[in-house]
DNA sequence: GTTGCGATGTATCGGGTCGATACATCGGGA
DNA sequence: TCCCGATGTATCGACCCGATACATCGCAAC
């Protein structure tokens, strides 16, 4: 799902592979480190010969020439790209609900209509909590032949997927009565805050 | 990091690929939904080639034969296989610190010392930081160039760091006053307990 | 002042992993 | 009887990462 995320970001602004990848790790911090450059680089390859991207212009606007040889190469959405990526944003496969998919879909959420987002949310969710019943499983059924770290790691993975879960409820909750952003505010350097109960008004 | 997984479950009792699979998806459930057939055999003919593990005779003990040509293949650890499997435990490199490595590691943390553990667990505690420090670093910085589901994405993700890093204090605390395994037990169906708190009895 | 290091940049290679697929047997229920 | 799901082994293409190489630029320390 790299594909949706350079698509994405090149929609904002053309760019080049660095820039790129500082963009990226800005956008989904959450997920990955940072992108590879063994991924990246191919992958603009690949996007620019099935006609998404293409090289912009070296001397236009405002990104500096590097003045030597081997410049850098900046690139741009086409539309081709544009109705791709749409179609990329839309679709609701497997893929869309892991991780990855899942992180890079939210992130583009403002550019998606509601019941889009809706379907996303749902498939994630649903994604969670068949996790969370498979450690829910283990963690009734092989509880006596794991050792203790073992379980450890067990339950506290059900903690996360329970919390995720929690998560996504407030999301899709708040989807469905109009306030399309997140609502939920931090203030720095409280811990733990009582969650504002907002989960059926 | 399959390889360690292999390694130390074939340390258990010799399997098949099919059954090292479904233990795998036991005991890591939290990690990862299972590992890829595409990944498993080939790894195991891998490691065959290493000389870590052999097949066993197909003949022996419990596991019934198939009565059939290609029959299960049964693979058991090697001498060497062991040795390999005590230095990949120990060791730790970056890859010990990240998902799925740190996920193997802490898996099979009985069959390691204490010193072992604590490097590790505190290894991984500064990974997570880190990348704490990296979120805390965009949502101070980059706040108001990010739409309201970034910025919610970014929060969610600090979240989960904040937490596994004190869920990790909790284990290096508990390691270093002397109880080995972890402690905190949940009665089921109790959905948020107020965490037993321990640090600094 | 020059030397050297860190940031900026593009690019390739090997290897690990996944998802889909193919093939084959076995047990049990419709 | 017939078929479906669990049990099994195996391969292929595609994706992605980490390491590495190469090259320039700006700045700071000596």
């Amino acid at each position: 799902m790299l594909e949706l995320a350079i698509l994405g970001l090149l929609q904002e602004a053309p760019m080049h592979g660095y820039e790129l990848r500082k963009e990226l790790a800005t956008k989904l911090g959450t997920l990955r480190a940072a992108i590879s450059y063994g991924t990246l680089y191919p992958t603009l390859k690949r996007l620019k010969l099935a006609g998404w991207i293409s090289e912009a212009e070296a001397s236009s606007d405002i990104i500096p020439p590097m003045t030597s040889k081997r410049g850098r190469v900046v690139y741009k959405i086409t539309a081709e790209g544009k109705e791709h990526f749409a179609d990329l944003l839309t679709q609701t496969g497997p893929e869309t609900y892991d991780d990855a998919g899942f992180g890079v879909h939210f992130t583009f959420f403002s550019r998606t209509d509601r019941a889009t987002r809706l379907r996303i949310l749902e498939g994630r969710r649903r994604r969670i909590e068949e996790r969370r019943e498979g450690l829910r499983e283990i963690l009734a059924r092989a509880a006596d032949r794991l050792d203790a770290y073992t379980l450890e790691l067990q339950r506290h993975g059900l903690d996360a997927c329970e919390r995720e879960v929690r998560w996504l409820e407030e999301l899709i909750t708040n989807e469905r009565s109009g306030r399309t952003p997140a609502v939920r505010q931090r203030t720095e350097s409280t811990p733990e805050p009582p969650r504002p109960h907002l989960d059926r008004p």
